[in-house]
DNA sequence: CGTCGCATTGATATCGCTCAAATCCGGTGG
DNA sequence: CCACCGGATTTGAGCGATATCAATGCGACG
């Protein structure tokens, strides 16, 4: 579970002024922040727990589009929207910021500095985006393990641990959670990776 | 084919100062602007033709991480980065001018009109890739093209003329080329989609 | 306890990938 | 004008990996 991110820390980061931003929010898990079609009032910042954007496809199922979590901000592309495109739900309870999208537009039209940090922040988040989109061109299960390791591990073997479930993570994968069951035993019983709880890692430095 | 971007019209519509950018360069169909692992010099405006940024797999697969026509700007993401991560690879000859990433950077942290316009072209760009992102997680060839058609189309029909072969195509979603072929012919049986020859739309409005 | 959700394993069906082959089409050179 | 060539387009056949359906164990929680 990662630290709750605090306040000042997080605007002192992005250089918000004061009027940017409401009173922290407790959400409950299942909750929705905003939902698709909404007007866009704000930008969110986490300080606790995990939001979720999402899309539901026809039949229902559910497509994650960004897992935000402690000290991440949620909905940032929607800024030059004049609505929401999809929900954003509570997957894990906790606290939550409203960024005023009308302040933050101003901010971005006055503040250089400010403006260059939204725009590193936006950058980085293109990247994980990509990395994920590279990840998904992926045919085996197995092949998206290792990448999901190579890309969000630290160090040598590539360590991570898993927030939520594997359920969770199968899903981030895109794949069924039975496959990615399989899957991992597979590579444990090959020794090629290495499962402890919720810490996974290659046992060779693969790659 | 998309019309020839103007210099003047591509940079008014950034606001880029005059020594942001080198003079126009040709580049021939397969040639690479950068390699993974060089220094990041700048950032790429294309002018005509297309280029791609392509990480390669293990086992030499290509995987397209950005497609740039007329217009586009290439590697924004990388302005953060001290090195490029992945290959630009012109796919259609054309000519593309080099913004000087030093001074981007210049820009960035001192003209606020520049780096709200620049904040927003990545908020399209990261909209975009989550678009992908969200189509990747489709498991059947028919829903990824009825996604393209939705994302991409114009109008109720969801009107598209593809840019390049239906081969391209396919590598885009994802799918083997005869799968899409396949998928196509069998949407159009059904009279859900029609097709003639790089124009696709939805014959009864889906969705 | 009873319930709920996650974790795990088994069995089966299905869809897309792969290999193969035929055709079409635009360009090129004789 | 025609033969030829390379790449795109199609269609066929079969295999294999993954999704799906099912059942069970397990731990948390009220």
């Amino acid at each position: 579970m990662p630290a709750k991110a605090t306040l000042p820390g997080a605007v002192a980061s992005l250089g918000l002024r004061e009027e940017a931003f409401d009173a922290p929010r407790r959400f409950d898990k299942g909750a929705r922040i905003f939902r698709r079609g909404d007007p866009v009032r704000g930008v969110f910042l986490v300080l606790e727990g995990e939001v979720r954007l999402c899309r539901f496809g026809a039949r229902g199922e559910e497509v994650i589009l960004q897992r935000a979590r402690a000290g991440e901000i949620l909905a940032e592309a929607a800024l030059d929207s004049p609505r929401y495109h999809c929900d954003a739900i509570v997957t894990e309870a906790g606290e939550f910021i409203r960024l005023s999208a009308s302040v933050l537009r101003a901010m971005l039209d006055s503040d250089a500095q400010f403006a260059r940090k939204w725009a590193g922040m936006l950058s980085g988040e293109l990247r994980r985006a990509r990395a994920r989109l590279e990840r998904m061109t992926l045919k085996s299960a197995a092949d998206r393990v290792r990448h999901y390791l190579a890309t969000e591990g630290r160090g040598p073997a590539c360590e991570t641990t898993i927030s939520g479930s594997l359920k969770d993570l199968a899903r981030e994968l895109g794949v069924a959670h039975e496959t990615l069951y399989r899957t991992i035993a597979d590579m444990e019983r090959r020794g090629e990776l290495e499962r402890a709880g919720r810490r996974l890692r290659f046992r060779r430095p693969a790659v």
